[in-house]
DNA sequence: AAAAGTTAATCAATCGTTTAATTAATTTAA
DNA sequence: TTAAATTAATTAAACGATTGATTAACTTTT
């Protein structure tokens, strides 16, 4: 044999991973049978208890394997030498184009901390976050030092706005679909709205951060 | 006899409809046992069945009870004889308000709408949340043709970070709990969180419609 | 007497998890 | 290199528990 079998197929443990968190966000985590979960990944039910010990464990799983990347990116921005407004606008826009990419794992964290049943998921979620807003914090209080940005504005409630939109537009898609008159909800997450959502963004918190906008 | 015995106990009905906006809000609706809920409620199970026909069909009577509170409001004030920012800033104000008061039914359709699971839920919650928007819409319409506020804004957008900053609160007070360092989650909901958010939105807002703000 | 309301018990279905048996892959020993 | 032994991976079947819903008997109200 001149070549080897090309390996397509995903291991059991990974099929798990990506089904359930396709899963979990779009129909929540009580709502997703082990049975469900375990035929549409194409694995044997067993294998969640083999690979995570429980449902809970693996979607826990999720959640440690991909809340890290999020941190990575921000103190990527965070330590560059771009100006504070630079910063802040790359950080928007990168996060309203990881959402326009993939929203699953967004709307799976945001319900969970939404519902908060299950205190271990909601701890580690929450740690994540906290991390983020403080760099964001950070990024702010480092524009009103240098008397870019206004101080009499509030950080927490404006880091409230920003990261209220955009999860707006990844929990409820349906809402603006709606508005927007489309068809299919999925029709939202294109390159026009896209577009959109960045250039409201920048410029809201452009003219609400802002000295001279 | 003089006085009639009062009567405090709420009927089975009530007392269901009640619980389970309750419920479902904290634990989300699979979460939430027809046992829980009958129990909590103080009445047999079998009531959910005779009086609503099913734990479904009580949840559609939740919605269809209270959604249509919401229109008159902003009927209300968009009828007023206030100038366009007037009547924007008394509809957050009055939103505000109502979520610090109580944001159980919030949570509930948000949740809902980002589930998708109940098409019949949806479509209800859906046609709802469309009129307000129209109306919001509309004023923030009537305030460009007033040449009062900025024609290069994007209201669908604007209207998407206003209720994207409530519904962060509603949804995510954890976020925010934690930021501050409160040690209690329902600690945001008090006065002083509830007066910065309203200034944040307003000035916000106002900032980002207002062509002299 | 009729209707409305309420109860405890029970229904089949499904839940997450576990078991014991079997196959596949890897390591060890000759 | 090969065969045996060991470990890892996977399977179908079953576990007890719980789910939403229903029944028929009973009590209260009209």
């Amino acid at each position: 044999m001149f070549f080897k079998k090309p390996k397509i197929e995903i291991d059991a443990r990974e099929a798990l991973l990506q089904t359930a968190a396709r899963l979990f966000a779009k129909h929540g985590f009580e709502a997703v049978s082990t049975r469900m979960l375990s035929t549409e990944a194409g694995v044997n039910i067993a294998m969640i208890a083999y690979y995570f010990g429980s449902k809970e464990k693996l979607f826990e799983a999720i959640i440690d394997e991909r809340l890290p990347k999020s941190r990575e990116m921000l103190i990527g921005f965070f330590e560059s030498n771009l100006e504070p407004w630079e910063k802040l606008s790359a950080i928007i826009n990168h996060y309203v184009e990881r959402i326009f990419n993939d929203n699953s794992f967004t709307k799976l964290i945001y319900r969970e901390l939404s519902l908060q049943q299950r205190p271990a998921h909601s701890e580690r979620i929450l740690n994540g976050i906290l991390g983020n807003w403080e760099i964001m914090s950070k990024i702010i209080e480092e524009g009103q030092d240098k008397g870019i940005f206004r101080k009499d504005i509030d950080v927490i409630m404006t880091l409230n706005s920003i990261f209220g939109t955009i999860s707006q537009m990844v929990n409820t898609p349906c809402i603006s679909a709606k508005v927007l008159q489309k068809v299919n909800e999925n029709e939202i997450f294109d390159d026009d709205i896209k577009k959109r959502l960045k250039s409201h963004l920048n410029q809201m918190v452009k003219s609400h951060l802002l000295i001279n906008p």
